[in-house]
RNA sequence: GACCCCGUAGCUCAGUGGAUUAGAGCGCUUCCCUGCGGAGGAAGAGGUCGCGCGUUCGAGUCGCGCCGGGGUCGCCA
């Protein structure tokens, strides 16, 4: 059963719900997009959905023309009508509609001050009573603070990470692997069904090498990644003998060709160097906090290529040339490109069709998201063209979230052949070296193991967060400066800042353990300092950054909601005393408040994937 | 030649259905420890939003054209 609050109904822009545990929200452009049942839903979506209300019960504006906005820092206001458009509709100045509204409209529930600015209406929060809204929601949700039951029922499958085999990873995976696993993370968090899909590079002609260079010389021995370098510097001996000698480079082929039919020898071989690989991997996979549920690899979809070949010729998508390749031409403008080469061989793009099919057999996804570089950009616009021509497309939404290069101190881009390549074990075993120092030098007493929890803590987070921090398509430079930076915004910061909340935390406890007075009924209401208001109506943004972030492919967003709280807890801690407050209700509210901090903050982290010390 | 991404403070970046005075961090100049963690906080200097037209009452934001940087364009992935 539906029930909507009588007085409000449906209408265009916010519909309202009130105690009811049933409603619809619309959006501005009169999406569903959320039918409630026992989802509760976040205290900034009810102000706006009351402020809506409110206009609405006025009678003096179409609920079609009411539109609000998040005003901008500077404007002391937590919305805002711009009067604009329905002064036009009305034939009345703006500023005397904003007026006309502002007198009309009296304080209730989380609406308080209505003002007009010029052609502006604006609206404030109830200072008392979106604290103690916020900090029970965050009480009461937990580590689910900030998610959504959005997606529930649907299911997206995320193609990330995607390392070579035989090959160490480098800087130039750690972007998707780190990006995928956020993204990962964000969806779980709207609800959503996540598949993610390590598509390794497994197959293919260069897999001939890697089996004729093992053959030449030898298993490499050792073991982790010095095996692994081995492996890569066998191929690369390969690779350069087989450019000055042709049987070599039959060889080669000799051995894909075996590969490929099933040979004994050659698929030990090519199993032994993919669990040498993954078993690599896993320990950077661990560190960063990645966890990816499968890894097919391009191998898998093997079988699939010729019923695939077969689909797009019979489709009349492709052809077949007088050399014998398969061409696709003539797909939305873009330029041509071959499923099948002249000698039969298949390509990246067949099997990548392959991919789709059976991705959405077995998963039946709403979504498929590809976390792929940028140069990529075209390759994904040809295979997404050419699903829709063979009406694979028609369920599914395909998406590439490209992200850009990684350019070295001098502006090159890290590539193996100038030599200046990062990889990736190394890259983290730096970063925690580097923090272990500044552990050992700002936490003298920790106890050892602690000492290196932090250290990891710390350096995996500048990692992941010098990935995070920004939009992913920006091409970034790896500077260690900026990436091991302590101060402003950087992992660093955030995670210290957590520390501190939870240092305040602590010594409450021991205190009140201590047989110290009982701490007074935190009265929520007392949270009216300004620089605690600040803090807690930016923490009751945390719902819709995880939104945003997702509906914008996008981690940063949440990057910079963890900044900004980070640094409005800096101010409330400055200005604020928490432990010595001046009453102990007022204490016990600002208790309640580091609180809410710490666990907002914290959920926020653990969707980029950064872990949160107590103590740093 | 065609197409894609980027261009906002000295440097690194936010600013996304156009709308109230363009925001951070780093760096620079000052200031704040008898106070819950100084890996902190406050203040200041610093911007023709690459350039030019256009749409609009109103453009960093939309359109077109340039300039600069990065990238891609059938038998690699």
């Amino acid at each position: 059963m539906l029930t909507l609050h009588r007085n409000v109904g449906l209408f265009g822009g916010y519909a309202v719900k009130q105690p009811h545990t049933w409603f619809l929200l619309y959006t501005e452009r009169n999406e569903v997009i959320l039918v409630g049942s026992t989802v509760m839903h976040y205290a900034l979506a009810r102000f706006v959905a009351e402020v809506h209300a409110a206009v609405a019960a006025t009678g003096k504006v179409p609920v079609e023309l009411i539109e609000t906005t998040t005003p901008r820092p500077n404007i002391p206001a937590d919305l805002a009508l711009p009067a604009f458009k329905a002064a036009k509709a009305l034939n009345v100045p703006a500023p005397q509609l904003a007026a006309e509204l502002a007198a009309a409209i009296e304080p209730s529930g989380l609406i308080g001050a209505v003002s007009a600015a010029g052609p502006f209406l604006n609206f404030s929060l109830r200072p008392d009573a979106i604290a103690a809204a916020v900090i029970s929601e965050i009480s009461s949700s937990g580590e689910a603070y900030g998610h959504h039951a959005d997606g529930a029922g649907k299911t997206i499958v995320v193609d990330y990470s995607a390392p070579n085999i035989a090959k160490r990873m480098h800087v130039g995976h750690i972007r998707s692997t780190i990006i995928g696993q956020t993204l990962v993370n964000i969806f779980r968090a709207l609800g959503y069904t996540v598949v993610g899909d390590n598509h390794l590079g497994d197959w293919g002609k260069q897999f001939g090498v890697v089996l004729a260079a093992i053959e030449r010389e030898g298993k490499p021995g050792g073991t982790g990644e010095a095996a692994l370098a081995e492996l890569e510097a066998q191929y690369a001996r390969y690779s350069a003998a087989a450019k000055e000698d042709a049987a070599l480079d039959e060889h080669a082929r000799e051995w894909s060709l075996r590969l490929e039919q099933g040979d004994a020898q050659a698929r030990d071989l090519w199993q032994w160097s993919i669990d040498l690989t993954m078993s690599v991997n896993q320990r950077n996979y661990d560190r960063l906090n990645v966890h990816i549920d499968h890894a097919y690899g391009e191998s898998f979809y093997e079988a699939m290529l010729p019923g695939v070949i077969e689909e797009a010729l019979n489709k009349g998508v492709a052809y077949r040339d007088e050399g014998g390749a398969v061409v696709v031409e003539n797909l939305d403008n873009l330029p041509n490109f071959l499923l099948q080469r002249s000698d039969g061989g298949t390509l990246y793009m067949t099997r990548d069709v392959a991919t789709v099919l059976f991705r959405l057999n077995a998963f039946n996804p709403s979504q498929i998201v590809y976390v792929i570089g940028e140069p990529q950009t075209l390759h994904m616009r040809q295979l997404f063209a050419l699903m829709r021509a063979m009406g694979h497309a028609e369920s599914v939404g395909l998406m590439h979230i490209p992200f850009g290069t990684v350019f070295d101190a001098a502006g090159q881009p890290l590539s193996t052949r100038r030599g200046n390549m990062i990889y990736l074990e190394s890259l983290i075993d730096e970063a925690i070296q580097r923090a272990r120092a500044v552990v050992e030098q700002k936490n003298v007493g920790l106890p050892e193991e602690e000492k290196a929890a932090v250290a990891e803590a710390v350096g995996v987070g500048a990692v992941v967060y010098n990935d995070l921090y920004q939009d992913p398509k920006r091409n970034i430079t790896l500077d260690w400066e900026r990436m091991l930076a302590t101060e402003g915004n950087s992992a660093t910061y955030l995670q210290y800042s957590y520390a501190r909340c939870r240092s305040i935390l602590r010594r409450a406890e021991e205190e009140a353990s201590g047989g110290g007075q009982n701490a007074g009924a935190a009265d929520l209401s007392r949270l009216v300092h300004p620089s605690e208001q600040r803090l807690i109506k930016h923490l009751a943004r945390l719902p819709e950054a995880v939104r945003e972030a997702a509906a914008r492919y996008a981690p940063f967003v949440i990057a910079d909601w963890c900044y900004t709280t980070a640094r409005e807890f800096g101010v409330f801690f400055e200005q604020c005393p928490v432990l010595k407050a001046e009453t102990t209700d007022l204490r016990a509210a600002r208790l309640a408040l580091v609180a809410g901090t710490a666990q907002a903050l914290q959920n926020g982290l653990a969707l980029l994937g950064i872990r949160a010390p107590e103590r740093m």
